[in-house]
DNA sequence: TGAATTTTCCAAAGCGCTTTGGAAATAATT
DNA sequence: AATTATTTCCAAAGCGCTTTGGAAAATTCA
């Protein structure tokens, strides 16, 4: 069923049923309404791609992932990112395009793809490293974007929704340190990344300023697999000034310290404290009454519902400033924490 | 730059243009050259929407995700499985559509509106339970599809790539069984979902086979969070007759019970064993010379490429018979099983 | 009642591409 | 040289929609 043999049912021009199913005010309500019950029974639709190419609209929002080798991670942040994001592009009618990039192409192309093609009104971009060139890339190229996080070295202005990782990170060694360690571990992510950079930063500039001093052989950065966690606590346990808390980028990072604390035959929140980020995944409940982990907490499918409400935003007003939103982390006790261990 | 533009600068028609950019044999090699330079020059490629609504092709494949209710989980797995699946589809030019269905619509609404506004040329379903309504009904709309995994109560034919489950769990229980194991409890997903109903299959075909009754009371079935490994680990070791081995769904699952085993003092893979299935998810690498888990393990993300190949096939020969595909998975030894303790 | 205004509707153009049916130019055959 | 085949190209139609400019019908006003 098309817009074409939908009017001839209805006895009407194509315009006025076109006009009427999208809410034009110069038809009656009378009118609209056969429409609308007609098009509900027949199930008609506009056809997506003769809409997109009379209006010049694609209704369509695109991700692109890049998996520059076989073995790279798949971030596992995505899914619930993803599911916040579509929540809210579905609501507004849009579509999301995932495009993934195979190793060994190129990121950029299917940029200029998108472009070339006008496949997407906008583009969210993941991940951001602290200089990510597409910030500048995609201003050039001139497609509408708004960042999941932030790109440190980047003095342009554009659209962001990123966490305070910087503060949530102060704020957890500051804890740790009130509790008297004086001897925190770092297990960040790769620090190349924006979020892990500005966690590093977090943390270094609360030890400063309680007069600690940095040693970076228990600082480390990785991808955030739970074998990276087991691997440096495990070695950690072994040095001779070992640390008594550690401070992981994520859960599944906690898991693995917390698997080498148990095998040393130490006891998490009394030998050995950890604070964790917890990025409220959805298969890691990390909220029993009094949690799992002591973490600094902040909801990635939240995120994503709030940055796909500003994007939405940005379609339809192009001239707006590029909007901002750093969100506040909440930290909370849970039982992974305690007082250092007297020696 | 469009089509128009593009043929003027070079002096040709736009079906010269087209048909050099197409590969159709009618135009001359020199011809075609001249064209592909200057498109690759001047970023030129065809506008999606004109190119689909003159081809009737949309290049594009839907994947629906339904998130009943706001706490409902996003599947751990769905990262990977899409990153293969993804890779595969931009290899061949097709564009991934992913719709995130929020709680209280309806899925099936989505596909309506995919085959009304033509939007994709076909859909690969996700996570079917036993008796998944979306096979018959997309046999009915009349949208091409693929199933990763499959409907055990569906009787009529359709294409679908799965791990042999049933297999696998058969496996995994006998393995267990032969290090003499007799008390095997389970720690499965959600029954209701396909993959879930066959591994209790082949976990109960195995005790069977070997003459041990099921005892229910020591199988769980649950949203595969580590959590649920954590907490049902916890009170099978407060029971009168303790299992000496656990089976569990996924990594994340047998985590949590590695954990509840650790906390009551035990050791895994002697004083309990764990065996899991292991989707090689990219964030939980199980692959040490000698791995955490004893596990059946299938990479989802290979699945994924493999099931994309399937259904781009289809797509090309619309005629052909809906494919299947019945992937093994291998069991590879951990340190997290041992023999049975004698009593 | 006739003119002015508003409401209601329509024909047709255009979005950018592919593809049909043929024409012009070139090469091969008689 | 004349005819036939082949190569190379093009004008124009059509995909299904939105939207412009304007006409017809209904309503209001003088």
């Amino acid at each position: 069923m098309n817009l074409k043999e939908l009017s001839e049912l209805l006895n009407l021009s194509q315009t006025t049923v076109s006009r009427a199913l999208n809410g034009f005010p110069e038809v009656s309500e009378r009118t609209r309404e056969r429409v609308q019950k007609a098009a509900k029974q027949n199930n008609y639709a506009p056809n997506k791609a003769a809409r997109g190419l009379a209006t010049g609209q694609a209704l369509t929002i695109g991700h692109v992932i890049s998996t520059t080798n076989q073995n790279e991670m798949v971030n596992p942040v995505f899914g619930d990112f993803v599911a916040g994001v579509g929540e809210v592009y579905s609501k507004h009618g849009y579509k999301m395009i995932l495009s993934i990039v195979p190793p060994g192409e190129d990121e950029y192309q299917v940029y200029r793809e998108f472009k070339a093609q006008s496949t997407v009104d906008a583009v969210v971009v993941q991940s951001p490293s602290v200089n990510d060139g597409r910030i500048e890339f995609l201003n050039e190229l001139g497609i509408p974007f708004i960042v999941h996080g932030r790109a440190s070295e980047c003095t342009v202005p554009y659209a962001w929704l990123d966490v305070n990782n910087r503060s949530a990170f102060v704020r957890a060694t500051d804890f740790l340190h009130d509790l008297g360690h004086r001897r925190i571990a770092l297990l960040n992510g790769r620090e190349h990344m924006d979020f892990a950079h500005r966690r590093r930063q977090g943390y270094e500039s609360s030890l400063q300023s309680h007069g600690i001093k940095i040693d970076q052989s228990i600082v480390f950065s990785s991808d955030m697999t739970e074998s990276y966690g087991y691997q440096r606590t495990a070695e950690l346990l072994k040095i001779d000034n070992p640390p008594t808390a550690i401070l992981t980028a994520s859960i599944i990072v906690a898991l693995g310290a917390r698997r080498a604390v148990q095998e040393a035959g130490l006891t998490v929140g009394q030998d050995i404290s950890i604070v964790t980020h917890d990025d409220r995944l959805s298969y890691f409940h990390n909220n029993a009454d009094v949690p799992m982990f002591t973490a600094t907490k902040s909801s990635v499918r939240e995120a994503g519902q709030h940055l796909a409400e500003m994007l939405i935003q940005m379609i339809a007003n192009p001239l707006m400033e590029p909007p901002n939103e750093l969100l506040e982390v909440e930290l909370t006790i849970g039982q992974s924490t305690g007082p250092a261990p007297s020696k």
